[in-house]
DNA sequence: CTGAAAGCGCTAACAT
DNA sequence: ATGTTAGCGCTTTCAG
């Protein structure tokens, strides 16, 4: 790695030169500039970001904490991020908590002490005390994607509307007949899924109905939580007629159980996701959705930080993007009545009390 | 951010003696340790990592390039890299390229200007000529996952057996009966597609049969891709019976085409995949497809960067994983004699010379 | 317009 | 065992 100082020896001038013609400076004359330039081209030289990075006090790299790269929503806030960012002049460095709070924690204070200039943070458990604390210490711009941290209000945010979401959801479910409604949702120490029980919960007490505590199983996604959180509901004296799944991962859990025990989806049980990924839309049947634009939340987040970056003293802004029901056959047509039990075609002695 | 100016002055000791506490250096008295610790903790203190990593000549970060963490498959080795090299005290910087050759290439460079102390990368294109000039000026270790580069030796591969994984496959469809076999295959400008078309070549040729140039369709997989490129196939005068699917997005628009047209697999068509993915495991019936522990391809990359980090002259090395035919309903009784047409449903007028 | 000098925060070499 | 000094590579004063 070639550095300014041979640069400049080489055309013969200071390195301070070196770096007026890099950077544009006006009062650089063209003998000058054609010089250094010559220089650059021929050592091949390109600025070491580090060193820049601590002489002027910003690295131009900013840091991106997600709780699961894995799940394809978070991979795809990712993608829209890197890239808005990418764009922007930025770098981005990246750290996936696999799902552990304590993991986002170090990340955030590793990030810290390698100067990024901003974050943005989707983490597994918003409501941890100590993220406050790490959050507060934090002297760069921060933005919250799906997450809302109580207690710190110095960072932007970018939501979706999961409540409203879940409202059409359980409204369209009400509407088709159901009263036996399940919820296998991701922890509610993260804002999607808190937002959608919220939203169950009003709807079906508007309609004079209730959320029964058995029918709702919150841990974190994973597939083999959707399998065993599935058999759970189907074996209870009194399964629920719909079940709504909210956490990618896990619905591969449960449609591969829901599978071996034979359940058709939209005639034995209604099934709908609160992701529209590939895996709903293709299935056989087609499972009914909610729907958001995570590129758009993604490019939204990378535009808030570097908006934030560029005017220092910005307040903090929330923006919350909409959500959006798509009925498939999924949810239709399920015999929802009283006794109609959504039992697995190979549950031939059903206790009904 | 507290400096370690302050720290020092607080504890009353030389800069120099807080380094040497924080890093555990042999000689120091039990009072300066204390009285440094004490002082740390009042103020929070956490080295600059971008300060020390320009004084010590390495920064503690690892590049990683991939050409589309859409692609689950790369999310996945994004997800072991990263959880690997975190362990080992690595940071990670990702560039991801959308597949865009020539956005690898200036994430090559933006990366060596931040100084990354090793480079991981699956490039989308690795044929290009600018890519090994690019990777020749690299000083620090390179790791290529799944990528052959002709012309540059300097780094590791961890490689999987795509040819052999194919010819499992290609064999398979053969004994089902089938002659006429297709291909909807990522970029051959990348190892793994190239590989699999070797393999069902060589099966083909050992079976007296050969592939059609009609029967390989190759770009970068996207959904849209995967959708003409089934319907391309189907509408062909003589269609294959057999489709082998090299790419998760294209995957994903070749099973909405054949749904569309009333297609079903197993019965009307062969299909397999070289991906094995949730969405051809659960999808009905069940798809055929190459298997391969993605996590582990990324574990032994991460690794092997950090073998080589630690050890300066370490020989380059190339280790190749193991793929697995897993044999579903997809591929299995598909009537595949001549004049047997792989048509949907909905194709009344076949034009059958 | 350009050069010289100082210093970002840290650590390693050299003193003592 | 600890303090002092120098310098990583760059950019930004401050002179001229």
């Amino acid at each position: 790695m070639a550095t300014i100082k041979e640069v400049a020896r080489s055309a013969g001038v200071a390195p301070a030169s070196v770096t007026r013609v890099l950077g544009n400076h006006p009062n650089v004359s063209d003998a000058l500039r054609a010089r250094v330039l010559a220089a650059v081209a021929e050592v091949g030289y390109k600025p070491d970001l580090v060193a820049a990075g601590l002489r002027r006090g910003y690295t131009s790299t900013v840091g991106v904490i997600v709780s699961d790269i894995l799940n394809p929503m978070l991979a795809e806030l990712v993608d829209a991020i890197e890239e808005q960012l990418q764009a922007s002049g930025y770098g981005v460095l990246l750290a996936n908590s696999h799902g552990d709070p304590e993991r986002d924690l170090e990340s955030v204070g590793l990030l810290r002490q390698r100067r990024i200039d901003g974050l943005i943070l989707s983490v597994a458990d918003e409501t941890r005390p100590d993220l406050v604390r790490a959050l507060q210490h934090m002297t760069v711009p921060v933005v919250l994607v799906d997450r809302e941290v109580q207690g710190y209000n110095e960072a932007s945010s970018v939501l979706c509307d999961h409540r409203g979401g879940a409202k059409s959801m359980t409204q369209h479910l009400v509407d088709e007949g159901h009263q036996r409604i399940a919820m296998i949702s991701g922890p509610t120490v993260a804002y999607p899924s808190r937002e959608r029980l919220l939203g169950i919960r009003q709807v079906l007490s508007g309609n004079g109905l209730e959320l029964d505590e058995d029918y709702v199983l919150s841990e974190r996604g994973t597939e083999r939580f959707g399998r065993e959180a599935i058999a759970r509901l189907l074996d209870l004296r009194i399964p629920p007629t719909a079940v709504a799944v909210g956490n990618t991962p896990a619905l591969v859990g449960v449609l591969g159980e829901l599978r071996r025990r034979g359940v058709v989806l939209g005639r034995d049980l209604a099934l709908v996701t609160c992701n529209d990924v590939p895996v709903a839309a293709f299935h056989s049947p087609a499972i009914t959705a909610v729907w958001r634009d995570v590129s758009e939340v993604g490019r939204h987040a990378a535009a808030q930080l570097v908006a934030m970056l560029g005017d220092g003293k910005r307040q903090p802004r929330t923006i919350v993007l909409p959500t959006q029901l798509r009925v498939r056959s999924s949810s239709v047509g399920v015999r929802s009545g009283e006794g109609q039990a959504a039992s697995g075609a190979d549950l031939t002695a059903t206790h009904v009390t």
